[in-house]
RNA sequence: GCAUCCGUAGCUCAAUUGGAUAGAGCUUCUGACUUCGGAUCAGAAGGUUGCAGGUUCAAGUCCUGCCGGAUGCACCA
């Protein structure tokens, strides 16, 4: 058991027996901001007596007195207005480390009570090009699935495709009057976005061109042969083009049901709700009012409209029924931008009048903008949106430079390849890094940037360590006999962050924040360069040797693993 | 108009959601053994957290008001 974990259940125990009527699984020990304090805190006895009327150092006496924790730690110190201060002992630290050197977990555990989370995110559309308004949807998501996973969860992703609604009454328009047969077996999304373009164009000046679009989309959503043949074809199409995007990308899905897979149960579901008078006719639509909740008092969640089509409120509502049937999760979470907090408001909030009973957790994830400089909408120079393809080829591109520079003597292959590892990871580590609510500028130079808080300055940390393995004249075997000894400081101090991987995989996992665990492997890094330019492995005499090649190799671990749960591959060189 | 989010160092961002002296990077300046990879490291400088009140042992974080910005508000998704 890691260190912290078993302060942590000591604490709880002395917690009890000073005060037996507490809720003491509210006491928790997290590491100290700053290592002057000590290791791992624990503030939780300052609000426990607080709750109670309490002098906060007082019950921190009582419990210490009640607490032994001799054999993990060097001391424990009551601090300020009633913090608990616990310094680690060197031994509990070597011991811990020699664990996991010995195949043991990785500086986490799996969750106790593993849960099943269905994850929605990325959530394109048909008949669109991917766009850098899809990326952090994409990345946020696959990480945190990744991290959940991890812990011992079980995960369902489902990518909720835009394949159905009105963007296919123009399209079907398009597609019969203005089709390029060429340019589509040239480039599919182009010529359908062509399409659309044209035929949303036309429709601004020419109020005849709409009303053909919806007679279009009626025919396809009542069955109408041609039309379906049709819009099934923009779909293969369009998912081809998604799979080579996801596979670049790394990123699989369990399921991709998109939103025309909930048609049938449109109709019934609004008839049910009507029923049971959570919604009512309004306006010639049918809708859900929520006038007993003060935020959504005047925003009515529409799910019929009043030409009898169906929205996507409706289909929402839907996805979550099939959902709840299918897979009985716990846990719902949605990763989608910051625009649609009302929506989901709407929808969580109609789902509980719905399902009143259900103990169901909703959650949005929901995320900020990506600016370009000048801090507006990130577009390309000619204002256009910029296209996930070719943002990725430019990263590559970018990074084959900077390799080449810096490594002129690899083979070209070899640079390409860690060029696309690279390229690749600095996009996601860019996108991941800030906290996901605001939004961040887009900076090429930035994320490629060489040092500073990016994808190649952990990468290099790892390749770097790499490097030292490969000097070994031996291969390294990583088991039963290493024995860790840390003894200077930045060697403990560096042991002493691996012990906190798995405190960080539960904070990312709990707040849905994988910029927790850039924060982390950012440090890591820092620690390991540190530890590396004061602490020799190589030269080191015999034991001490062995003892650092195992750290070495535990940091190299937790970073690849790390860098995993952000999607981030890693290079033995770079 | 109403609602949500935001305002932190010159710039770009953190701050484990109420914890200790608000931290990084970029930029600037000063250093580092012919280096287990210098794509590195150590140090310095830089702050009344938009403004004004309030809540408490403790506020960037919570409540109120104001100023400034982004976004969303009935038949798009």
């Amino acid at each position: 058991m890691l260190p912290h974990k078993q302060i942590e259940l000591q604490l709880q125990a002395a917690v009890r027996e000073a005060l037996p009527d507490a809720d003491s699984s509210c006491v928790l020990v997290r590491p100290c901001p700053d290592p002057k304090f000590g290791d791992y805190q624990s503030n939780a006895l300052m609000s426990l007596a607080k709750a109670r009327k309490m002098n906060p150092r007082q019950l921190a006496e009582a419990v210490l007195k009640r607490l032994d924790v001799s054999d993990t730690c060097e001391k424990v110190e009551i601090a300020g207005a009633g913090f608990l201060n616990f310094q680690l002992k060197n031994a509990a630290l070597d011991q811990a480390l020699e664990t996991a050197a010995r195949g043991g977990p990785l500086f986490f555990e799996k969750a106790p009570h593993p849960k099943t989370v269905v994850i929605d995110f990325s959530s394109p559309n048909i008949a669109k090009p991917m766009h850098v308004g899809h990326i952090r949807s994409t990345f946020l998501g696959d990480s945190l699935a990744r991290a959940h996973r991890l812990l011992g969860h079980r995960v369902i992703t489902d990518n909720h495709i835009g394949d159905w609604g009105t963007q296919f009454g123009k399209l079907l328009v398009g597609w019969k009057r203005f089709l390029n047969v060429e340019a589509l077996k040239a480039d599919a999304i182009s010529e359908m976005e062509r399409l659309y373009k044209l035929v949303n164009a036309a429709g601004d000046s020419d109020p005849a061109v709409l009303e053909e679009a919806r007679l279009e989309l009626v025919k396809l959503q009542n069955g109408d042969p041609d039309n379906l043949k049709i819009w099934r074809e923009m779909i293969a199409l369009s998912e081809k083009q998604f799979d080579e995007i996801y596979s670049r990308l790394g990123i699989k899905f369990d399921f991709t049901y998109g939103e025309s897979f909930y048609n049938d149960r449109l109709k019934p579901l609004v008839e049910e709700l009507l029923e049971k008078n959570i919604a009512r006719e309004s306006e010639g639509a049918v809708a859900i009012f929520f006038e007993e909740n003060p935020q959504l008092k005047d925003k009515p969640a529409l799910i019929r409209k009043s030409d009898g089509g169906f929205n996507y409120s409706t289909t929402d509502l839907a996805t979550l029924e099939f959902r709840l049937e299918k897979w009985q999760p716990e846990e719902i979470i949605y990763v989608t931008d910051g625009r649609q907090q009302l929506h989901f408001q709407q929808i969580f909030t109609a789902f509980r009048k719905w399902q009143p009973g259900s103990k169901l957790r909703l959650a949005h994830v929901w995320f900020g903008a990506i600016l370009g400089e000048d801090s507006k909408p990130f577009k390309t120079r000619s204002g256009e949106t910029v296209k996930l393809a070719d943002l990725l080829d430019e990263a590559e591109e970018r990074a084959f430079k900077i390799v080449s520079e810096k490594n002129p003597d690899l083979p070209e292959p070899s640079r390409r390849e860690i060029a696309r590892v690279v390229g690749l990871g600095a996009v996601k580590y860019a996108d991941l890094l800030p906290n996901r609510q605001s939004d961040y500028v887009f900076s090429w130079d930035k994320m490629l940037a060489l040092n500073g808080n990016t994808a190649p300055y952990l990468l290099y940390a790892y390749a770097r360590i790499r490097s030292i393995f490969r000097k070994l004249d031996e291969p390294f075997k990583a088991g039963a006999h290493q024995s860790i000894r840390l003894v200077e400081p930045p060697e403990i101090s560096l042991g002493k962050h691996l012990l906190n991987f798995g405190l960080t995989l539960e904070a990312v996992a709990d707040e849905c924040r994988p910029n927790f665990l850039c924060i982390y492997l950012y440090e890591l890094a820092g620690k390991f360069t540190s530890f590396y330019e004061n602490c020799p492995v190589l030269k080191a005499e015999v034991e001490t040797r062995a003892s650092r090649l195992a750290l070495c190799n535990l940091t190299a671990h937790v970073l690849k693993q790390g860098l995993a749960v952000l999607g981030i591959e890693v290079v033995e060189q770079m």
